[in-house]
DNA sequence: TAATATTTATTTGTATACAAATTATTTGTG
DNA sequence: CACAAATAATTTGTATACAAATAAATATTA
């Protein structure tokens, strides 16, 4: 009884995990139509204007995404002349990343970037129920932060990918 | 004071979603590993097979995702033959989707598909503690269901995308 | 010093994810 | 019946996101 209770709201909470994802992915469609920058892109500036400079590697560890990732996010944050690279010459491996003019501008226009709905809602909250929701995602941030399990690989059976058609 | 604290609560709760995301992203390269389909794959073939058939945009549905998003997963399980698409004669514009034998003995194959570190997780929690994570999304889901609030658009100066070099 | 290893960023390839446009079909209206 | 509107799936184009391979430079070790 236990047993399928926690299993269904386990599944509920995997459920509602996937809703706010897909909620918050709509919200940086929202952004990019106020804005013209996706979510990550103004959460790239953002970050990067709070350092005044900054090599990829830190700019990926400060924004928790892998630094191939990053790097086509400044790339878009380049082409529209945001940022600019340099390397360094004390040690020409790394790169250096800088906000334009252009760049410095946008982010003071659009300061905070208002994080939409979410933001609103929670800011709605009582500090006790705001409270509760940070306990909880807290909760399995450290869930997730554990140490690996590593499950015994269970390698089904599964045919090699044919192409379509 | 009361606004500084939320403000900072607020922004706690931003990044804790976002190391939530990252964290279920490396999940489902895991469970890629372990049974050769990724996270959105396995979610895929169980929906359907809970349904012995369904249409695209039923699946669709079921998923929280976009149909088009859908149809790039099909594709996958088609190439692997895990399910075969049909035009029903009914209505030569929808499209039923069914587990092929392989299908059928893969869903048995991995069941339920162990979530790995989160779900152990969570399954280790009280039923209070539990609860309380349950009540917390659903106020984050509650609070991204809620109507639109369309917050006027800054737009702020941007120049367009000049391409890289 | 020469060979090896490591580090930093980038490239390549794959898989989501969505909006907007498209195709094929069906339904509704004049 | 014919033409318009609506519907279902797909295609096209863009943007994350990551792993693995690569390139270039630096550090380490023999």
């Amino acid at each position: 009884m236990q047993q399928v209770a926690n299993t269904q709201t386990m599944t509920d909470i995997f459920n509602d995990l996937r809703r706010i994802f897909q909620a918050l992915n709509e919200q940086s469609k929202q952004a990019e139509k106020m804005t013209g920058l996706t979510g990550p892109q103004l959460w790239a500036i953002q970050t990067i204007a709070r350092e005044t400079s900054i090599q990829v590697s830190a700019l990926a560890g400060k924004m928790f995404l892998h630094p191939a990732t990053v790097v086509g996010i400044l790339n878009r944050l380049e082409g529209r002349g945001l940022i600019v690279r340099n390397r360094t010459k004390r040690d020409r491996r790394v790169v250096e990343i800088e906000l334009t003019e252009a760049g410095k501008a946008f982010v003071v226009s659009s300061p905070e970037v208002p994080q939409g709905k979410l933001a609103s809602g929670l800011l709605s909250l009582s500090a006790t129920e705001m409270d509760e929701v940070h306990r909880s995602l807290q909760c399995l941030v450290s869930i997730l932060d554990a140490q690996d399990i590593k499950p015994a690989p269970i390698k089904a059976v599964l045919p090699k990918n044919n192409q379509r058609s």
